[in-house]
DNA sequence: CGACTGATCAGCCAAAAGGATGACCCACTC
DNA sequence: GAGTGGGTCATCCTTTTGGCTGATCAGTCG
């Protein structure tokens, strides 16, 4: 299987290449320091599959990379590896056509496995992943990612076209469902808790 | 050189290992996958270096390890290696003894150089680190984390043995470094120009 | 010495946020 | 077809927060 590597950070790029090439059916098709490389070398090198990370500094990130991917003629498969855990990050991995949500914390068996799995048409997530149940709607996470923004109730209101009242209602649920009673401590648990990302 | 390796993702180890290993003059003495291990096998395998992650799952964090390793008999020299940078840190670094403070984005290249620089009796710290004047005040940087903890005024004071019109003086002057006005922005401008970390 | 910064405190007022309650609509399920 | 959960909105009231002004005290630095 040959794979394409996206990941900014040289240690990551040189510890997936180690580990991979170790490895018997694997190979390292090349590598991308930022999300416009992936997205060129992927066209180009045409890999089966692609190990992208979410976070790499300048231009686009791993997300929209993969949105352009999967728009290429025949797209490889996309497995996101990363070391964050959002809730939030995973849906829009989902949506820009992941194939799989792994995260760097993976021991390299377990990485491997997965990746065949992948190869084989399975799409994947990380076994920890897997074991959360959605605590808050999708609605309720849009709120709290404003929230985390810095935002107040009149600039959330305007931003989400709701009123104010309706905003404080989502609070008060969210505020209920976390076990705090002030925004800010609904961040600082919603980021805690993997509900969202700063 | 002989150096340990203390990080909790097996692919970063891997990543360093490998380019560790590639180098003339380092060796990889050990790796260690929690704090715990890293002090273990300072104190065992007595290395001149010990590259340490900060967060490290389980367990004791970077920071105590440092520590611990520094109250060896004979200890090495311990340089942070890790993906966040944030001014508490990397002041709470160099009290836990820690005599670099190095990003996992810098390039190879650079990070050997460091730590030859740091085996040669230098401290060091990744360039960007270095041009980064002092914001805040130690003090406001205390009240900005028990702000992002989620603390009321009230609670603030309480903590800090202050009165309340005193955490808000703090809060206003804060308010005006940071170009922000609220609490909540306040937390989230600290955290992106890495003041504090969640 | 005087100027300056950082830390401390106070009082006043306005704006924002939070708590409680009740209500309506829609989609889905048992 | 009654119940459930999510989303929407409103009112009333209390608490918290933020803006403003002004003040004292301990260091530090020319």
């Amino acid at each position: 299987m040959r794979i394409l590597l996206a990941d900014d950070h040289p240690v990551v790029r040189a510890g997936l290449s180690a580990l991979l090439a170790a490895q018997p059916g694997f190979t390292v098709a090349g590598e991308a320091a930022d999300g416009d490389q992936a997205v060129r070398q992927a066209a180009w090198l045409e890999p089966d599959l692609v190990l992208m990370d979410l976070q790499m500094g300048e231009g686009i990130d791993g997300l929209e990379a993969t949105r352009r991917i999967n728009a290429l003629p025949t797209p490889p498969a996309v497995v996101i590896l990363t070391t964050y855990d959002s809730d939030a990050d995973i849906l829009r991995a989902q949506d820009a056509g992941a194939r799989g949500y792994l995260l760097k914390e993976t021991p390299p068996q377990e990485l491997f496995h997965a990746l065949r799995e992948v190869a084989a048409g399975t799409n994947t997530l990380s076994p920890r992943l897997l074991r959360r149940p959605a605590l808050l709607s999708q609605r309720e996470i849009e709120i709290l990612e404003l929230l985390a923004a810095g935002r107040s109730n009149r600039e959330l209101a305007r931003a989400m076209f709701i009123s104010e009242a309706t905003v404080k209602t989502h609070l008060a649920h969210i505020y209920d469902k976390l076990g705090v009673d002030s925004r800010i401590a609904a961040v600082r648990t919603a980021v805690d808790r993997r509900l969202i990302r700063l």
